[in-house]
DNA sequence: GTCACGACCTGAATC
DNA sequence: AGATTCAGGTCGTGA
């Protein structure tokens, strides 16, 4: 099926699904990543996210800069798709008794979830070009990171990790995100800036989206032939 | 003494006061109680009282119905009358992050003062025809409870425990009370039915009070022959 | 610095 | 089995 396809099936669920997770990976940035400390995956049902990192991406008093999340009168919410389409939100906040940044409310339901233990890394990215847009992972301890350092150009080798989608993305992402459904987002965005997303078949193409060019090389947006679930020996980066 | 005696004495403090104790004792119907947790009597410095009877007794949403307390800017003030007379006010409120209704404020007070410990017992009671009067007793744990369902006709054997008034009345309830002056609000009560409340010496009487023919019986409105302090075996109802 | 208290959160148990 | 209850926690503020 050629790009063609899936741009004019932007509405049908299955194939704008698969493209737009692919889409996905090619435009996220790695932020940072964290070993979990028996805390992070503890009782105290908090993640603490090293200060540096937080103040530069998930700036709180976003006076003056992005607003990376909706702040409601419960405090600032982190929305963040996982490597199978779910979106998980967090509670996030700062707290001065031990001045660190906590990730809180719902991180101990992500815990169980994916069964993170003390020592396993959890990595955050967001979009390129929609810095609203985060993502999170998480690699068993002592697995391969990436092989590039955080943060740099994105070469994506797409792996069954994150493309690997096991359960219908609609169905688990749709209704109760504060986010706009990402299909209806994605369709908002090519309807802004009256274009459609050309994508052309081979081993490279140029995808034209919010105003930019992109070179896309082949692994990137078709995804590798039917990777059967996470195996824990693919690299990300 | 007789009824009568203690009737036109009804301004003298000393008199009247034990009158109205036993008035009060003979009008109290029982609401619920509750076996306090260790949280209860811990450092969380609240009782988390069950919702039904929350919602049934203490009702925060008086839009509807009874008033059963004061409401201002600081939260819904709940008084309590122990024992003693002395008057008790906890700050009453709803927790929406878990549902669940408690006393907050001046209940680490009580706690400590009546040296509450996890397993003893508190509970609630208020006036029979003025449900703005509540009570709160407790007992120790083990120690022998209503014979009697919680909210059923009261059939009060006044014990040490209820009617051992160990401080001048009026010095501890007077000023800081939400509530009239017992006294005052007695007296007022009196004069409104312009009735004077007739208590016949015997083993049984007749008191009229707000408007109601009561038969008391002996045991109700004199204290048992001098019970010399509370000694864990009496039977409240 | 400590403590009481207000608000919020979670897991286990229960309905 | 999803929702509700509540015991046992957390942090932040203010006295």
């Amino acid at each position: 099926m050629s790009g063609h396809h899936y741009a004019r099936d932007i509405h049908h669920n299955t194939l704008s699904l698969h493209h737009h997770q692919n889409d996905a990976l090619a435009y996220r940035e790695s932020l940072f990543e964290k070993s979990l400390t028996p805390s992070d995956v503890g009782k105290l049902n908090r993640l603490v996210i090293p200060k540096q990192h937080a103040e530069k991406y998930f700036p709180l008093n976003s006076g003056g800069g992005d607003v990376t999340a909706e702040t409601t009168e419960k405090g600032m919410l982190l929305s963040f798709e996982d490597e199978s389409g779910k979106c998980w939100k967090f509670r996030y906040s700062y707290w001065n008794s031990s001045q660190s940044y906590v990730l809180t409310k719902g991180w101990s339901k992500y815990v169980k979830d994916k069964h993170l233990d003390a020592g396993d890394v959890v990595f955050f990215q967001r979009h390129r070009f929609d810095f609203h847009r985060l993502f999170i992972g998480r690699r068993r301890r002592g697995e391969a990171s990436s092989l590039s350092a955080v943060s740099q150009e994105a070469r994506v080798n797409t792996t069954a990790y994150w493309s690997g989608l096991t359960t219908p993305y609609r169905q688990e992402h749709a209704s109760t995100s504060s986010y706009p459904n990402i299909h209806q987002e994605y369709s908002q965005y090519v309807g802004e800036v009256a274009e459609t997303p050309t994508v052309v078949a081979g081993s490279s193409r140029t995808v034209r989206l919010f105003g930019v060019n992109l070179e896309c090389h082949g692994d990137v947006v078709e995804p590798p032939p039917c990777s059967d679930g996470y195996n824990g020996q693919h690299i990300y980066y």
